[in-house]
DNA sequence: CGCGTTCTTGACTGCTTTCAAAGATGGTGG
DNA sequence: CCACCATCTTTGAAAGCAGTCAAGAACGCG
């Protein structure tokens, strides 16, 4: 079972994503196996966790994506980062937690309770750190991208991290999104988002059909943006 | 330009921040007062930590403003963050950490090394989930708010980030920036920063002189901004 | 097949940038 | 003490990127 070929099983991306961030050891698979027997689902566009509420069992989603936000009083929405397969939800370093922002889900989730152990909470660690450097890379982007540039940028990371758990190949990979939520993400209106991906399309830069997304050309989309890779992880992103 | 090198003493900026984080045993004053005499200084525009190099020596900031940055190749530079006093550099809670940012010195800095200890390390974990809900706050701001807004959104941050180490009343607080840094913040141009600060001023919303900020009408422009407080705080709810 | 959601398009507006240059400010040395 | 210089702030005119409003087309689902 733990040798030879493994069939694909619901926690798969996130046995894949734990074992690029750290040398996984047979507790740390077991204890993952164990989790996902608990495994639940979260259908799309429910709330998760509200912004100001107790942080109440940290989980780790297995598949779906998940999205942190910040609501405004007048409507206004501001997507502040993704939780993609194999990421965390509720995990805090501190006692206490409550919430900094709401969590809702993008699509469908599968989620387990984030399963314990010594390998698992360097993962943990490294997957905080990682989460942190895409904060980073946020606020670059919204700061000082154009729009046009914001869109490259955003399709690379999550190239990046999708990767990582084995969802992406270096040019392919799904966005399970409206341009509405896009819009939301990039600080654009969904109209201008709209615009820029014709635009990409029309320059041969980028292939969609059906959720899933092509780069013909991701060495010209990094170069476009000064793109780079994350310093974290324990084995390179991309093979 | 400077602000907090003249205190009654060198470190108490940092000793009242980490005395609101935590309860601040003995052990912990003792380490603080003895890391202060280890303090050295940092010149203003100097780079303490660049994007990739190792992290040598965690500290803690006793007077000063640093920040966190991400410079293009271009030369277009976003600010992702700022670190105030009684607030940490290159403190990670995983093995091995390179920066992923570049540190800048804004001012003239006094650091320390940041002492060790039981409640010392819970404070620095209040301190990092504080950092986090910042950049969290950070990036709604860039992607969301008008120019006007954003500007009046970072005001009443640094307010209540400067008044966490007694360096800010409710309504007045050192702004040790230029107006380019402050664009760089804000993802703008300087032009455009100081065409938003004089109608500020010229509604009366803030007034400023020697590089201090007064907000007249504090509870206006929280309104304007729909401003919510961080809610990291150290009595804990239930625990 | 029908309906709601999402995507696409066009015309117009406007916030922010760009470019350029003139003041103000502060530190330094004569 | 004041001249001088670099840096920072202020101002104006023009251009451009992105937003707004509105409506039609395409898509997915029951």
């Amino acid at each position: 079972m733990l040798t030879g070929l493994a069939l694909p099983s619901a926690h798969d991306a996130a046995l894949t994503r734990l074992s690029a961030l750290v040398e996984f050891d047979i507790d740390g698979r077991l204890a993952l196996e164990q989790a996902a027997k608990s495994r639940f689902t979260c259908p799309a566009l429910r709330e998760l966790l509200g912004e100001g509420q107790r942080v109440v069992q940290p989980s780790i989603l297995l598949g779906g994506w998940a999205g942190r936000m910040r609501l405004f009083a007048d409507g206004r929405r501001q997507i502040l980062g993704f939780i993609l397969p194999g990421e965390l939800i509720g995990f805090c370093p501190h006692r206490d937690p409550l919430a900094a922002t709401t969590i809702t889900a993008l699509t469908e989730l599968s989620l387990a309770p984030a399963p314990e152990g010594d390998a698992l909470a360097g993962a943990y660690a490294l997957s905080h750190a990682l989460e942190e450097f895409y904060l980073f890379r946020h606020i670059a982007r919204l700061g000082r991208l154009s729009a046009y540039e914001r869109l490259v940028d955003w399709l690379l990371e999550m190239r990046d991290r999708l990767a990582i758990s084995g969802l992406a190949t270096a040019d392919r990979f799904p966005v399970p999104m409206t341009q509405e939520a896009l819009a939301d993400t990039l600080g654009l209106t969904s109209v201008h988002v709209n615009r820029m991906l014709q635009l990409l399309r029309r320059e041969g830069l980028i292939v969609s059909r059906g959720g899933v997304v092509h780069l013909p050309d991701p060495a010209r989309l990094e170069e476009l943006v000064d793109y780079r890779p994350a310093l974290v992880t324990r084995t390179p992103g991309i093979a």
